[in-house]
RNA sequence: GCAGGGGUAGCCAAGUGGUCAAAGGCGCAGGACUUAAGAUCCUGUGAGUGAAGGCUCUUCGAGGGUUCGAAUCCCUUCCCCUGCACCA
């Protein structure tokens, strides 16, 4: 049967025997898994298809496991993108149309995807058949997507931020963002010809006053080296710009102005002057209340924050350059002893560096970056810093811009961190926007609680944990709604819409409810304020069947559902939403949850690489969740995602991979029905109940860690390795060893690859459902470590023998195995019970025997040779009597395998030189 | 810059103090099967050396250190990837 019939056959009898549609069960423990849901701008692809995978084989695990595993699949509309698409569609945009043809998407139906709600239908379709596919235990009916197109959903996160409000952790504030004057819009990333990379900084303006009393602002991230400064800089060509702000006047560049403008300063124009009429000026450093002179400078760009800039020559490569270009006297002030600088470390390192003048950039830019590092991390502020004398540059910096700014002597100029041009090629600066609604992340008490709770979840693997507990830390206040875009609005804002991440935080709980909405049971009008407050939060409503319009009987049925599936057991994500989505996922679980009801666990995997490289459409190693399935099948395109990478590594997703899976699959299929089978006991048989008993005890362990290669590794590499070891070695397969063996097997790859795990399980003649099957436990009376040792004996021999054989290069007329002297397996035993103490400690244990006496020399030997390369001990020592019929039964396959007669002897009785060398577990060899 | 992760054989990757010249996979070479190819199976795969199952040297980004012993622990240094927010 080919794949894809086979995939239909089963997800028609598992969706016929409804077993993935969970439901309370008082017998089994509950267990709610997810995976962040999509936002469905797109199909399918590889990118989501490791993660989720991931997320699935977990889940059904658990099932397998003995839990009452509930997983669903939700979908994100929430934001700019599908509204983003529509627009396009709307507008004719070529490339957005050729990109939705690529997809599949047929001429004709082109138009409707200018309807945000179409695109929504759309995907949600081509996701739920790919998942459906791909033969995902998902329970259907607990389905949704996000924003006010599903008014039930819309209630939920409605009554989520009246409730947050309600709390004080959702305040009105402002905040920077990168912002083209042009076209009057904040500018994303993608939105800019140059600085995508550029992030918003604060410089702090200090303000020097002239005699007028009118400020001279400086811009520096440096603020403690006003200490230091000697003079300012102008540009002469440059036109200042004088602005009243409040009751000062200001003079800064004209662009300065400008940012000054959309950083509520709110400056008024009152006139203009010459840098070069600048220079006659001299101004007071408000901090050390010195008088300075202004000097020109090409370098000051007016561009660049105030377009005035203070100079320190001691601490900055630039100002010292530049004065001795115009030949300046000045006296130095050393600011910052920093071990390895020096004195005064700019002027020192620009003599160093021999460089000549201010033109030099590269080497400056060099220097600076140098002296700043350095100073930062280990400066100590001396005597010339006032109070601050003795503090670290990188402790007490903050805390001088603080108290700076308080006192009254400087201000926060936002500044972008490199050139930003706007698509429309106008250059971009920072604006505050005013009167935003934030997320109040840097409450101490939320941030405070949230942290506790990440200590005691779960968080796979370890490593992510600092990632997480880092970004809850760093967490600032965040914008959580938006102008534009699909969504939910602000209840009591309404031109605002909240914003993706920010609606979907505490989601997983609508999955319980969900069921209720696709029943009929409970509608919109029901899902109000007290419905989400009794069932989600557990409080005691008064009425709650008039309140909600509900009968007391499902109202309490959903919480009693809600109670027995939730908190989130675990949450299976990439490694991207560790920094702003999972945060906020135990961010808002505090904020509104009983301690009981928040997550439990996480686990955090890498990205998806295809081939070797990143998935890009250019390269050709884009693979839609489509390609996939028609290529590959599912099986082997989930078992080939899950046999990459585990870790916070990124996986590695091999397309060969794949191929070659979907070969094994059918041989094993092939393999398991055309078995020949009879009945017998004999080592082979125990060896290989023995062996699965090895993986049964590793993939279940690494499984409990999440670990998936790992655990693939003893599921299906390993346990077929020994499958087809075994079958090598037997023309018949004892009936009851071999059933059992695929048993195992089948069981234990159902979550890795369930389509061809429920083929073989009927083929070995179950009823019923390996989905639904239990686990395999170890039975400990199938460990059998003597038989073990048996098989890598022959191993051994066999290794010896190829080895001899390859070196003399002569056909081989007889071979004759030596089982070691009687008196060697003692002084084995002997050392082994003392293996890991002091070599001379075990010496002079060993010798202490008659026998060993005797041998003094050879156990001196033998000694030595163990504790230098313990590998030399067996890890059981098998008795002679065993090792020889062990022997004896592998005689009869050497002669076939080597035509030649083959003799056993006892060292014991043999004067030949390679019968004094065997050993315990390792027969002296002779081959004539 | 800050934060997190990483650098291991031709490639991918396991390994966190001794059983490590280093699992597994891919690739490569040889063999079996086949009319042939493919698939499959077996053998080999750091270098050198040995007509007996070994022995020697070199290797885990680089350089130091600790240790009887280091891929693994400590220090210094170089390089790569990811995130830094209003964007899903």
């Amino acid at each position: 049967m080919n794949a894809k019939k086979l995939e239909e056959k089963w997800i028609k009898r598992w969706h016929d025997n409804k077993i993935f549609e969970a439901e309370p069960d008082k017998k089994r423990k509950g267990h709610l898994i997810t995976f962040p849901y999509p936002y469905i701008n797109c199909a399918m692809h590889a990118g989501h298809l490791y993660t989720f995978t991931r997320c699935e084989v977990i889940a059904r695990y658990k099932r397998m496991k003995g839990y009452n595993v509930l997983f669903s699949q939700g979908f994100h509309a929430t934001g700019e993108p599908i509204m983003g698409v529509s627009k396009r569609i709307a507008k004719k945009d070529k490339s957005q149309i050729e990109a939705l043809k690529k997809s599949g998407i047929p001429e004709k139906d082109l138009q409707k995807f200018s309807n945000p709600e179409h695109i929504v239908n759309y995907f949600l379709k081509s996701w739920r058949k790919d998942l459906t596919e791909l033969g995902t235990a998902i329970d259907w009916r607990r389905t949704f997507y996000t924003t006010k197109l599903n008014p039930c959903y819309n209630n939920f996160i409605t009554w989520q931020y009246k409730t947050l409000k309600n709390m004080g952790l959702v305040v009105k504030g402002s905040h920077p963002v990168v912002y083209c004057p042009d076209c009057e819009s904040a500018t994303g990333e993608h939105e800019r010809l140059r600085g995508e990379n550029a992030t918003i900084v604060e410089y702090i303006a200090i303000k020097f006053r002239n005699k007028n009393n009118e400020i001279i602002p400086a811009a520096t991230l440096r603020p403690e080296t006003v200490y230091g400064v000697v003079n300012m800089w102008i540009n002469p060509d440059v036109e200042y710009v004088k602005a009243k702000i409040g009751n000062e006047v200001w003079i800064t560049s004209e662009p300065c102005f400008e940012k000054m403008k959309d950083q509520n300063f709110n400056p008024e124009k009152v006139g203009k002057i010459k840098g070069k009429e600048l220079l006659k000026e001299k101004v007071q450093n408000p901090i050390t209340k010195e008088w300075l002179s202004m000097h020109p400078a090409d370098f000051v760009n007016p561009e660049n924050a105030t377009g005035i800039v203070m100079s320190v020559p001691t601490h900055a490569p630039y100002d010292y350059i530049a004065l001795k270009d115009i030949h300046a006297n000045f006296k130095p002030i050393h600011l910052i002893d920093t071990p390895g600088l020096g004195k005064n470390p700019a002027i020192k390192l620009v003599e160093d560096m021999k460089i000549q003048n201010q033109h030099e950039h590269e080497k400056l830019e060099k220097a600076t970056k140098q002296i700043y590092k350095m100073e930062f991390h280990k400066g100590l502020l001396n005597e010339n810093c006032g109070k601050y004398k003795g503090l670290m540059v990188k402790d007490c910096k903050e805390r001088i811009s603080k108290d700076f700014i308080k006192e009254g002597y400087a201000v926060i100029l936002h500044e972008c961190s490199e050139e930003v041009i706007c698509r429309c090629t106008k250059c971009c600066h920072i604006k505050l926007i005013q009167n935003q609604w934030f997320l109040k992340y840097s409450d101490e008490k939320w941030k405070r609680e949230t942290l506790k709770h990440l200590s005691k979840m779960k968080i796979y693997p370890e490593e992510a944990r600092n990632w997480l507990e880092n970004s809850v830390k760093g967490m600032k206040d965040k914008a959580c709604a938006r102008k534009s875009g699909l969504g939910t609005p602000l209840p009591w804002d309404k031109e605002w819409i909240i914003e993706s991440l920010s609606d979907s935080t505490i989601y997983m709980a609508f999955y319980i409810i969900q069921k209720f909405v696709t029943s009929g049971k409970v509608k919109e009008r029901n899902l109000n304020a007290d419905f989400f407050d009794y069932v989600l939060l557990g409080k005691k409503i008064t009425n709650i069947e008039k309140k909600t319009g509900l009968k007391k009987g499902i109202i309490d049925g959903i919480k009693k559902e809600f109670d027995y599936f939730y908190p989130v057991d675990m949450r299976v994500s990439a490694k991207d939403l560790l920094s702003h989505h999972l945060p906020f996922f135990i961010f808002h679980h505090v904020a509104l949850f009983k301690p009981s009801k928040r997550p439990v666990a996480i686990s955090a995997n890498g990205y998806v690489k295809v081939d070797g490289a990143k998935m890009s459409k250019s390269l050709g190693n884009f693979i839609t969740m489509r390609d996939a399935l028609d290529k590959y099948g599912a099986d082997a395109t989930r078992l080939a995602s899950m046999d990459t990478s585990e870790g916070l590594m990124d996986a590695d997703l091999r397309r060969e991979n794949a191929v070659n899976f979907k070969r094994k699959i059918d041989i094993i299929l092939e393999t398991a029905k055309n078995i020949k089978t009879t009945n017998r006991k004999s080592a082979n048989e125990l060896w290989l109940l023995s062996v699965i008993q090895q993986h049964i005890h590793g993939a279940s362990k690494a499984l409990d860690e999440l670990k998936n290669r790992t655990a693939l590794q003893h599921t299906f590499h390993a346990m077929w390795n020994d499958i087809s070891e075994y079958l090598k070695r037997t023309d018949l397969a004892d009936k009851e060893t071999i059933n059992y063996a695929f048993d195992v097997f089948a069981r234990m790859n159902a979550p890795f690859a369930p389509f061809f795990c429920e083929e073989l399980w009927e083929i070995l003649g179950n009823n019923g459902f390996v989905s639904n099957a239990e686990w395999p436990k170890i039975k400990r009376s199938f460990i059998n470590k003597e038989v073990e040792e048996g098989v890598e004996l022959f191993k051994n021999v066999e290794n010896d023998i190829n080895g001899i054989l390859k070196l003399v290069k002569t056909k081989p007329k007889k071979i004759t195995l030596f089982v070691s002297q009687t008196w060697r397996y003692d002084v084995f035993g002997k050392i082994k019970s003392l293996l890991g103490k002091d070599f001379r400690m075990i010496m002079s244990e060993m010798m202490k025997s008659n026998e060993a006496k005797k041998h003094g020399k050879e156990v001196a030997g033998i000694v030595e040779m163990i504790v230098k390369n313990p590998s030399r001990m067996p890890d059981i020592i098998i008795p002679k009597s065993r090792e020889i019929s062990l022997l004896n039964e592998m005689s009869l396959m050497l002669k076939e395998k080597y035509h030649a007669d083959v003799e056993i002897v006892d060292a014991d009785s043999s004067k030949d030189i390679k019968a004094m060398k065997a050993m315990p577990f390792k027969p002296g060899i002779l081959i004539e």
